[in-house]
DNA sequence: ACTCTCATGTAATTAGTTACATGATTAG
DNA sequence: CTAATCATGTAACTAATTACATGAGAGT
């Protein structure tokens, strides 16, 4: 008896959804697939081998997917993943199904924020100082995108980036400016 | 043989940490555990009964906590759970180990905007303003939380904050931005 | 000699969600 | 009489990470 009625096909954001929506414009590796989530999804998705790999294989079974082999030369062969008409079936549907609310985005750092009476001020300093790094390059990756192929993209895609740009600038600010209030507090104390 | 190693007293960011965080000022109840979890932790954190209550039974088990129980008139009996002094020095271990890289906000929100180009100007305005809508919310808990406890509140914890509410109100003004310029495409087109 | 990029995959293990199960009291 | 709040817990299942395993070629 099944629990969770919703196996594949099912209505939560999944890899396989991910996947999916990628080879929507062109077949890809599972090792492209990987670079991209990297590169360009980073902001809103993550995933590694040990679930990329397996999603593909499930995915094939159930005819979503197939596997080209591709011989290279000089490097190793490849399997080249193309979407099947029921592939793109799947991904239309998991747009047309419900939005959800936004999941629970597991902040390391601003749980350490919280509870910063617990430490000195010069380590939350230091932490800020990581967030603050942390955040810059991830800032500096999505302008770097956006400069690249803003004038190919869609304008929902181009909302997207945005969107990210401000939340790490508005980030970076806040930030800056808490740095700035430790320090001053530390200088009062000693 | 272990893969990994880390079993508890671990490295990474899980409930035991948060759990043991709340813990270090006051006794709380699991069911108290879970509505702060909700209230002032969404922001960052999120957990079920189905993770709480066998996270604090091995907590137990471990040394971590003490559990005491407290029957209440009118209502159901209650197990208050104490930090003990192991506990105790678990959570200054874990606020001493490195600070880990912002792990993997997943969102079905900036996915679908991201894939935009695959439905209709109409459909991503709708996604545009439910995602506004639920910012907005949280924005609103942040701000009220802000106003009520501002006065109260240990430095860091108000950057904490403070970042949470800057996010959301950039997020908010994209958002808003978003919508008019696809507002106007949709015209020009029909 | 060493490290990086390309490339695919598996095994062990963890951590979590959802749904179920129970039940009293209070407020509308 | 119906829903919400208070309160604790378990069983089934999903999804993911990490570490391992392999191996060729290119650049420094």
């Amino acid at each position: 008896m099944k629990i969770f009625p919703n196996l594949q096909g099912g209505f939560a954001l999944n890899s396989q959804d991910v996947i999916l929506g990628m080879l929507m414009r062109e077949a890809l590796t599972g090792y492209q697939i990987k670079q991209l989530l990297e590169e360009v999804f980073s902001n809103f998705y993550s995933s590694s081998y040990g679930t990329i790999y397996p999603t593909l294989a499930r995915m094939e079974k159930e005819g979503l997917i197939t596997k080209e082999n591709v011989l290279q030369d000089g490097k190793p062969n490849k399997n080249l993943i193309n979407i099947t008409p029921k592939g793109r079936d799947c991904f239309n549907a998991y747009l047309l199904a419900p939005l959800e609310g936004d999941s629970s985005r597991k902040s390391d750092f601003m749980m350490r924020l919280y509870f910063g009476e617990f430490v000195g001020y010069d380590k939350v300093i230091t932490w800020l100082r990581q967030a603050q790094e942390e955040s810059q390059k991830k800032l500096d990756q999505l302008l770097g995108q956006y400069s690249l192929y803003k004038d190919e993209m869609h304008p929902a895609q181009i909302i997207c980036i945005q969107i990210g740009i401000e939340e790490y600038k508005a980030k970076l600010a806040t930030i800056a400016e808490g740095i700035v209030n430790l320090e001053k507090l530390l200088e009062e104390q000693g």
